[in-house]
Order: C-alpha cells, then sequence, then structure tokens
DNA sequence: AGCAATTATGTTCAAATGAACATAATAAGA
DNA sequence: TCTTATTATGTTCATTTGAACATAATTGCT
C-alpha cells in the first residue's frame, strides 16, 4: 500500500505528534529527511492523503498536517450516576474523563460513548471488580448476553442483559446479587464495550 | 486560579484540539470571540501559560498554543514477548499502542511504562482475562502481592509476586496453573499498574 | 524503448501567524 | 485616591508555512 519511504515520512509525522503534540510543518519534515527541496515533502503528503492516511486541514496554514493516526483517541466522560435518559446528560454530570485510543475502545460510530465507575462487586463474576470504569455505548440494538447500564428505581446499575422465553431480567454476576426482573419497562442505557482499571499495587484482594 | 474569561478561552482551545486535532491560531481565537483585536488573545495565553494551563512551543508559529490539557494522554506500547531486560525493547517488537491519560495509569514517574497482552487465563482470579492488554511499568521496588510479569524460561509470564518466608515465588492465580519457585534469579519486568480490556460484545462467557 | 509512478530539486508567491508596541477602559484592592 | 491586574483595541513587522510551477533522475513494468 504505501512504499517504504511514504511509511518513513508518515511514521515520522505521528511521531512528531505523539511527542511534541503537534504535527510537524512541511519544512521541518524536510529537514529531518535532509530534503533539498520542501516540495518533495509536499509530494509524500499528497500521497498519503490520497491513500487515506492522513487527513488535512487543507489551505489553512496551521499545522496542517494531522495525522490521522491509526490511535485515534476518544474522550469519554465519566459519570458518577446517569438520572435519566442519555439526553440529560450534560457537562455538570461529569467526574472525569478517560481517554483512549479507538482501538482498545470496542465502539462503533452509531452511539455515543460514555463510562461509569462501577460500585460494589455485583458483576464480579464477570471480573468486573468494585472501582473499575466501564466503557458503554449509547446503543440501539442490546443482545441478550450483553453487560449493560440500566436505569432501576432512579439508579443506575451495571447488570448483564439476559433474554429468556422472550422475557428480558437483568442478571448480576455475582450469586449473592438478586437478578433483577423488570416490573414494566427496562431502560437500558448502554451497552458495555470496554472496561478501564486503575490498578492498586501490592492490595491482595480475595475472592468474596 | 482562572478568571472567567480566561477559563472560557482555555475551554475553547481545548475543545478545539479535541474536536479538530489542532489548537487554533491566536486569531481563530480571535474571531470566536468576536474580539477586534488579536492581541487580546495574546494576553489570554500569556496568562494561561504563565498560570501553568498552556504550554507552547513558543515562537514557532504553527499550532503554537498546545493545551496541556488536565488529562495529558500517555503512549504505551504494547509488546507481544519481552525478550530479555528492558534494554532490549525495540521498536520492532511493538505489537500496538494503547493511549492512556496519566489518571487513568497508576504509573509513577520512575519508571518506563509497557504493556503486553495477556494470554491465557493463568490470572482468571485476580479477574484479569485472556486479550486483556495489562499496563506495567518497569520499576525498582517489587511488593508481595504485587502482579509482575516476569522472565521464565526466555518467555514473559504474568504472575503475582509472593515473598513468603524469605523467599519469593510466583503465584498463578488460577487453581489450575502451578506457583512458579525460581530455581535461581528471579527477573522482574514491570508490575502491573492498570487493565485495559476489550470486551467482546454479546459473547456469554462461564467461569472456567 | 517507452511509459508511468515515485522521488527529488530549485524557485517564487501569497496567506497565515506569532510577536511587539502604544493606548485605554474597567474592576478590585489597599 | 492610587495602584494593579484584567480586558480590550489598533497597527505594524518578520517569519512561518502551504502552494504552485518547471524540471529531472530513478525504478519497475510492458
Amino acid at each position: 500500500m504505501l512504499t517504504d519511504r511514504q511509511r518513513d515520512v508518515l511514521g515520522f509525522i505521528q511521531r512528531e505528534q505523539r511527542e511534541r503534540g503537534v504535527t510537524p510543518s512541511t519544512r521541518e519534515i524536510q529537514q529531518h529527511f535532509k530534503l533539498a527541496s520542501q516540495t518533495s515533502v509536499m509530494q509524500y503528503i499528497a500521497a498519503l492523503e490520497r491513500k487515506g492516511f492522513l487527513d488535512r486541514q487543507a489551505r489553512k496554514a496551521r499545522s496542517l498536517v494531522t495525522a490521522m493516526q491509526k490511535v485515534r483517541i476518544t474522550d469519554i466522560p465519566i459519570y458518577g450516576q446517569i438520572p435519566a435518559g442519555m439526553s440529560v446528560l450534560t457537562e455538570q454530570t461529569v467526574e472525569g474523563h478517560v481517554s483512549l485510543d479507538t482501538a482498545s475502545v470496542n465502539a462503533s460510530k452509531n452511539g455515543r460513548t460514555f463510562a461509569l465507575r462501577v460500585r460494589g462487586d455485583s458483576m464480579i463474576d464477570a471480573h468486573i471488580l468494585d472501582g473499575d470504569v466501564v466503557i458503554l455505548e449509547d446503543r440501539k440494538e442490546v443482545r441478550s448476553g450483553d453487560i449493560v447500564a440500566a436505569l432501576i428505581d432512579g439508579e443506575t446499575t451495571l447488570k448483564r442483559y439476559v433474554l429468556e422465553r422472550g422475557r428480558p431480567y437483568l442478571k448480576a454476576e455475582n450469586p449473592l446479587f438478586p437478578n433483577l426482573v423488570p416490573a414494566q419497562e427496562l431502560l437500558i442505557q448502554g451497552v458495555m464495550v470496554s472496561l478501564v482499571r486503575k490498578h492498586l499495587p501490592a492490595t491482595p484482594r480475595r475472592r468474596i
């Protein structure tokens, strides 16, 4: 797909962006590769753009070459609680952010992505611990077996969504916690796509 | 710490960087806030920089204002295997990258941070699954109870480091796997600080 | 040999951009 | 009231930077 030289140039751009936070100017690229002419760089950029490896804010003179880096980072807000529908989500309720490259998040393009901090051990058999940050997606289709954030009694809880004989219920992944059969309606707020754990150092944990 | 206006400007810069991938030029900031003079922006930038909210590539004309956003992102290389000491780590063996904000990583400033993709279920009782990306730190002090990547027979494995009566051994967090008592030397490559899981959608998993 | 894509050079231009300087209104505090 | 920080305006300059044009060497393919 790419020639060696083109790959080198792309690599340099990505590295610079990662390390300096800004993409290099065409002339900086020129200097790095010890090219006598800046036009060479223009040609590389054109090729890389044509092949879809670069995305530019064309014409605008600034840091014009922004690497459509394979590691595109999504900034995911962590909510403490989700009061009602996703529509009510404002910046106010944000507890923090997780920034993660899209490759690590299992998210599709459709839904909005957000995160919740897990409270309690009700999902411990699904290997989700108290304190874990679960990344969810506000998605339409929920399949049986998905781990979801659902609204129960005005509280958001994380459970496994199970369809049994056409009827959905919420399964806790811990024998000590009851399953929840929705009385009327079941409001699914998001489907789990990823998880981020901040590991506590040297704290021996036991299974409960 | 910041005035309302300064906070607005900082917010705009951060938002632009997130959404467009590039920080705005001073004149773009000027236009957004409908300021008649670009100098106003220069003053805001100076103030924000003085107070430590901005980090610039001064003089260099480009996308000069790069937000030292509170969510500083570390780019962590994922290694397939770690052949020997950390010193041998080259770009070649890199399998990919995880990009994560430093707040989510439990890393200190001392050590180098890297990641490994977990193979197998030997740590399942510590809630670390096959396929998880474990983020580790090349650190000096290892404490009993830490989960570590260690070199055993030329292979890197993830185990819990336990000190018992002054003698260290490596404990698998799965009764089906044996503990490892080092014959001679124990080479610890890193201590686990975080974990990133890409959750597979709707794949009912069983405990093994 | 002929053709196309890639790689490379040299030159020139216009636009984008950070920087500097003088000046002034407003608000807060001593 | 005096002082200081913040906010704001207007102007000018030097650099940075992307873009365009003509030209040519190299490589691979037909």
